[in-house]
RNA sequence: GCGGAUAUGGUGGAAUUGGCAGACACGUUGGUCUUAGGAACCAAUGGGAAACCGUGCAGGUUCGAGUCCUGUUAUCCGCACCA
């Protein structure tokens, strides 16, 4: 035998495979299809990292599985390649960002080559080729012509690292979701996407389909929808002041308003001078604008607050007089802005009003509103609210609900957290935007006969001082004609968000070279939806809600035919690296060396924890640079082989879950491919499997395939290697049981079960056979070994035929030795058989 | 604060629907081979001398609980003044 020549074997098959084009998807229409997902990669200059394979090779078992079972499989790869470490880069560097988009597209792809993934490469998909981006544009067109985008003057996130522009869903915490550095706010004219006229659907149709439960919850939550009531108030001044409220039940109890420090009534009484303490309210809404995201949250313990003086609202409930406050816990954002507060019923309220020694009004009878505000809605009774008096919270809201509107005072209404996209960015190296700008005739789109709108070639691609984009600087590019009137006019010099391309990006793979449309109609409608779709939960209320909602867009304009893109969304866990701060990991000599310095082990753990932060304590983080534990593909493809990296990747763990990469288990992968390798000396004729490997080959063929359809590769392999144990044991394998191993073992090591189904001349090509099947019947051994228990401990066992009467096995089981003496002069109480599984007798004295 | 998830040997992790806890690996120990280092292979490996005890902790249901119920703790993730 050949000793196992990972290297060469692995070359071989990738060339094997390309030459052949073994994996392009069909051109067949008629073929049962399907499509399997896998997020497309920024290509960064890092390169490939162990993360990226995890997803890539669990989806590459599953679309290999497919293809042996005759689905028309597409499975795709293509780069999201536009972006800010690009441009950064560029900038550092001097070269164009198309350059360094290329020379890192070509890295990533021979990488991935090296992995043995069964991508088409045929349809390889670029977001930064005009080719494509020709179709960014388009769509953004259509979104314009149908009122779903539109420019507006409005108060944005911006990164005062990146400098630009971020869209809600990119700030974390105050910080941007990208580099980290602080969020503040800035009044900027900006291209927004009307996200929020799909978030009722975006809500709704989560229903129909199969999205683990997180991804679910996670957007539900985002989008942040609640039900309730509009509520008008008048002030003293005769203006209207409208509130939010879920809670419409309690306006009996709302002794105060509070409006937040933006609102336009405020600047109006300013204006008009109605307040008596102008000043006041000016310095507050000073300190207001002032504070970040993060400031606000902060100081979020403490309620501030200024009452306005020389104004009040009436209670449309009580008829009553109660002050207007302006407060920064009540947003500009979120509904009205502008709330009623139930101090006795909502606890930011209560909070304020003890604050401020604001009158408390029990109105829903269950708590102590004194000690603290009562806010359960099940099971209250409506107290001091006239024709509410008696119901329950549920009723009552009918109640005022009706109330209202036979009043006009108010209406139901429905509010969601989510808030347009803003779509502008500040940069170079995105789509540029394809309006223009007329001085006459206003915005005006492109023609679409004009797309794509290059990037123009320039090389200062630094942002403006006034966080202007890089392309107003070029007025060649910039100065243009109105495309309605015809006179002069002005581009867009804003770019689409790194976003933009990788929304639809999933149907350009359907048909990659048309030049007629996203897709052909008849592509769109055979491959889609994407039947199965695995990417990052770091990505769920950014690509996924926003791809879900051009999917929507373009089904109502008819462009494709179903309104989800995605059938099935799966999410892996991250690979983590070594801590190499934690105290645990270090070199004995490092622990004994701060041990020594600071006295005793706690104490060392202790300044680690000084020295690096919390971080100290963990064991395992995620891999980064700074700490130099990233592990590269790239080494352990050459000492270990594709096959060893793929398997190792899959066998790691819950696929769900984070998982901590080792080199030494990465070991016992190479170990068993070895294995495997080695079986070949073991090889006699046979082609059926042997009687007493029978029912584990067909166990095993249920459980590898099930495995792989429910992402729970660990366990697929572990009965591999079980089934492998097995195997060795009988000192021999025969040709269909060998051809059944490799069969079962290709989607995950597809080189070396193609290398060796070769030499030993088991079949052709493996993938192009057919996945193996099992028999039910045939999945268990003709004698079964069952524990015998005595009061549910296990006392003995016995071997019995497989499926025998309860008779048969208690009169086997009280004749076991050990049995019988822990029988000995005990009553007998109950007996119990569980069919080829166990016996438990229960005994008493 | 609210919501969700998780907790099993020295380590990663298994365990259909309540039915032999620790599959499969890693590591460790011993052995074989080797000039040596390594690799490979074989054996042992939850704790305990044993009776027994063992799935974060305390209860409960059950003939039987890692699994179900109640309470509790820790960790991670999401949201976070959303009215």
């Amino acid at each position: 035998m050949a000793s196992y020549d990972f290297t060469s074997v692995e070359k071989k098959w990738q060339n094997k495979w390309a030459k052949d084009n073994t994996f392009a998807a069909k051109q067949d229409y008629t073929l049962p299809k399907f499509y399997a997902l896998v997020e497309f990669p920024y290509p960064s200059g890092d390169g490939l990292h162990v993360g990226h394979p995890r997803s890539y090779t669990a989806l590459d078992a599953v679309a290999r599985k497919k293809r042996l079972e005759g689905f028309n499989v597409l499975y795709p790869m293509g780069w999201d390649a536009f972006g800010l470490p690009t441009e950064n880069f560029a900038m550092q560097h001097h070269i164009h960002p198309e350059i360094v988009t290329e020379r890192n597209v070509a890295r990533f792809k021979s990488q991935l080559q090296s992995i043995g993934l069964s991508f088409d490469w045929n349809r390889e998909v670029n977001t930064t080729d005009p080719d494509y981006y020709r179709w960014t544009q388009w769509i953004f067109l259509q979104l314009y012509k149908h009122g779903l985008a539109y420019k507006k003057e409005m108060n944005v996130n911006y990164c005062t690292g990146c400098k630009v522009v971020l869209a809600n869903e990119e700030v974390v915490n105050g910080f941007c979701e990208r580099c980290g550095s602080q969020v503040i706010h800035k009044t900027k004219s900006q291209w927004m996407l009307k996200i929020t006229a799909y978030a009722d659907r975006l809500i709704d149709d989560l229903k129909d389909v199969d999205f683990i439960e997180r991804v679910k919850t996670q957007q539900i939550n985002w989008i942040g929808r609640s039900y309730g009531a509009e509520i008008n108030f008048t002030s003293t001044q005769g203006d209207t002041i409208t509130v939010f409220t879920t809670r419409c039940d309690t306006l009996f109890g709302a002794t105060y308003m509070v409006l937040s420090p933006e609102h336009a009534l405020v600047s109006q009484w300013l204006e008009k001078g109605v307040l008596k303490n102008a000043e006041e309210v000016r310095e507050y809404q000073i300190a207001a604008a002032k504070k970040s995201d993060l400031e606000r949250t902060e100081l979020s313990k403490e309620k501030t607050g200024v009452c306005l003086d020389g104004v009040a609202a009436v209670n449309p409930g009580t008829g009553k007089e109660i002050p207007i406050y302006i407060s920064d816990y009540v947003l500009a954002t979120y509904g009205t802005g502008a709330i009623m507060a139930v101090p006795g019923h909502d606890t930011r309220d209560w909070e304020f009003a003890k604050k401020f020694g604001l009158p408390i009004i029990e109105v829903v009878k269950g708590g102590n509103v004194e000690e603290e505000a009562f806010t359960d809605c099940e099971t209250g009774t409506l107290v001091n609210s006239g024709f509410l008096n008696g119901k329950t919270v549920e009723e009552a809201k009918e109640a005022m609900l009706e109330w209202l509107s036979s009043e006009g005072k108010g209406r139901k209404q429905v509010n969601f957290k989510l808030r347009d996209w803003v779509f502008s960015r500040q940069r170079y190296w995105g789509e540029p935007i394809p309006m223009v700008y007329c001085e006459k005739c206003g915005w005006q789109p492109l023609p679409e006969e004009e797309l794509p709108l290059r990037l123009p070639e320039i090389t200062d691609f630094e942002p403006g001082e006034g966080g202007e984009s890089p392309l107003s600087r070029h007025e060649e590019w910039v100065n243009t004609t109105c495309p309605c009137c015809g006179g002069p006019a002005k581009r867009e010099t804003d770019t689409m968000p790194q976003w933009a391309g990788s929304s639809w990006y999933f149907l350009r793979y359907m048909d990659p070279h048309n030049n007629e449309a996203i897709a052909s109609p008849e592509a769109l409608a055979y491959w889609g939806p994407v039947d199965w779709y695995n990417g990052g939960m770091e990505h769920t209320t950014l690509h996924l809600l926003y791809s879900r909602f051009w999917h929507k867009f373009l089904y109502d304009i008819g462009v494709v035919p179903y309104k989800e893109p995605y059938k099935k969304r799966t999410s892996h866990g991250m690979i983590l690296g070594l801590n190499p701060r934690s105290f645990v990991n270090m070199s004995k000599e490092d622990q004994d060396r701060l041990v020594a310095e600071h006295g005793s082990v706690e104490a060392a753990k202790k300044a680690l924890v000084e020295k690096y932060g919390e971080m100290a304590e963990h064991p395992v983080v995620k891999m980064s640079k700074s700490l130099k534990n990233v592990v590269n593909p790239d080494d352990i493809i050459r000492d270990y082989g594709a096959d060893t990296l793929r398997l190792y990747e899959m066998f790691i763990g819950d696929f769900e879950q984070a998982a901590p990469w080792s080199t030494n288990s990465i070991r016992g992968c190479k170990r068993f491919l070895e294995r495997i390798w080695s079986l070949q000396d073991m090889l006699v004729d046979g082609d059926t499997y042997r009687p007493e490997l029978e029912a584990s080959f067909h166990r095993a063929i249920k459980k590898v395939g099930s495995d792989i359809d429910t992402l729970k590769a660990n366990t697929a392999i572990a009965t591999m290697m079980a089934l492998v144990n097995d195997i060795v044991k009988t000192g021999a394998i025969n040709r269909a049981e060998y051809h059944t191993l490799l069969m079962l073992l290709n989607p995950f090591v597809p080189h070396i079960t193609e290398e060796l189904n070769e030499r030993c001349g088991l079949s052709g090509e493996l993938a192009y056979e057919t996945w193996p099947v099992y028999d039910e019947a045939k999945c268990v051994d003709s004698s079964v070994e069952m524990p015998v228990q005595i009061n549910g401990k296990l006392r003995g066992r016995i071997t019995v035929p497989t499926d025998s009467d309860n008779e048969t096995v208690l009169a086997l089981a009280k004749q076991d030795e050990k049995v019988a003496a822990a029988l000995e002069g005990k009553t007998l109480v109950k007996e119990i058989v569980v069919k080829n599984k166990l016996v438990n007798l229960v005994v008493k004295g």
